[in-house]
DNA sequence: TGTACATCAGTGAACGCGCGTTCACTGATGTAC
DNA sequence: TGTACATCAGTGAACGCGCGTTCACTGATGTAC
């Protein structure tokens, strides 16, 4: 057994081989008539199985599509991370909310139906179960630390919070650990909102008649959001106000 | 035969209101199941006929999803149409500002799976036909003119605009005939996309685990965006930099 | 090293359901003379 | 006002296809003694 466990047995790795060739069909199939017709019997023909045999590796259908979301935001999650990480002066803050931004968007048009698993209409009649909350939150982690460097370097937001709203975000800080203002929260919030919508629209045929290069457009929108971030009233030196 | 277009003949008449009757099914479906489900045959069975009836009066399923899309962007466009006409100080842009974003989201809250079908995944497997456009940009329309507006009482947005876009913006100003600068275009598109990127983060379930009172969350950024909207340098008297 | 048993991947048939679309038809409503 | 004909809404059966899931089974791979 000690032997078995060391070469990984071969049926193990025969399972975990066919199960990652399950999920890259499943995710090329949803990449071509979406989420909501993805269908394991396909799966299995593309596969030369029997439609049942699929079920020694997923125990239903919803099963593979939670796998499927779980699988996506770690895509993302990881494209985000590298993009910032790419980035090496860490307090070149314009720099790295211009690459994070990217990054999502580029994954975006890369996989536009894992996109849409994620940030688009719901699939009907499916819920999602908790594991998919850890997940789901990796690429916004990397959005809030910038917000959270940004204020250890002196960046201060002087947005008007509303009321109704203070009590959520001290929760939030307390939650996630985030030492940041409501006004800077606030503000991250808003340019995140800016960027997944611009990617909406765009991803999802909204620039059509409006605008030619979409992309123009976004790199746009992701810059005048980076300015506006930045140019909340900073009290430490004037270092972060370099234009582009 | 004048008499009979005058009653509109019984048949006629009959003819209309089936047809209004399969749309309101086809509207309550897609509520239900979301709109990759809808179903011909159910409507069928719904009204109580047999399910090959439904081609007396609509040719194909696309052509019923069709004409959910342009009746759906018709009653959005006609929501926020209205809510910037009650606004009876015109040039209280902030006002106006508030009240087509909110109509957007109460829209979109009160008909999910129509806002869904509208800026969600595309139901795949079909291609929009080209009626949709002129009532996809209905809503648009009023976005512009405040931006139009605005400008026209001596708004002037300082942003830098990319050289890539300024081609398509002259296109733009010139196929709508939309009397606004560059940089007013770029603002209100960014205002825009925030808009509906937060539409789409809370109705989509992305505030989850962020926020317990989206709604306060939405009403924050539309505030923080109408802020920045007014705030563009303007030339014109103080007239309308007065906070909420 | 060899035999007896347990695990487990994949089979094939079936259950019960769904769908869009076509087509020849009946019978009622409308139209023209 | 009455008759002959045309229009058209709704029927019912069929075509050809899809799906998720269950279940008793075979036969190979692995395990324990």
């Amino acid at each position: 057994m000690r032997y078995s466990a060391c070469v990984a047995g071969i049926r193990e790795r025969a399972r975990t081989e066919l199960t990652a060739e399950i999920v890259r069909l499943a995710r090329q199939q949803i990449e071509q008539q979406g989420a909501a017709n993805l269908s394991l019997r396909a799966i299995a023909r593309d596969l030369g199985m029997v439609s049942s045999a699929i079920y020694r590796y997923f125990a239903s259908r919803d099963e593979l599509l939670t796998r499927l979301i779980i699988e996506s935001y770690d895509h993302l999650g990881e494209a985000v991370e590298s993009a910032d990480h790419a980035v090496k002066r860490r307090s070149d803050f314009r720099a790295r909310w211009r690459a994070m931004s990217n990054a999502i968007r580029t994954w975006a048009f890369a996989n536009p139906a894992e996109y849409g698993l994620l940030f688009g209409t719901p699939v009907p009649g499916y819920a999602a179960p908790t594991d998919t909350i850890g997940p789901a939150s990796r690429y916004t982690v990397v959005l809030i630390q910038l917000v959270v460097d940004m204020e250890a370097a002196g960046h201060r937001s002087t947005e008007k919070v509303p009321a109704s709203l203070r009590r959520d975000y001290a929760s939030f800080r307390r939650r996630f650990e985030v030492p940041a203002t409501d006004a800077m929260l606030m503000n991250g919030m808003s340019a995140w909102a800016n960027v997944m919508g611009a990617i909406n629209l765009e991803l999802f045929g909204h620039f059509h008649n409006v605008v030619d290069t979409p992309g123009a457009l976004f790199d746009a929108v992701v810059e005048l959001q980076g300015a506006r971030l930045l140019q909340s009233g900073t009290s430490a030196g004037s270092r972060a106000s370099n234009p582009a």
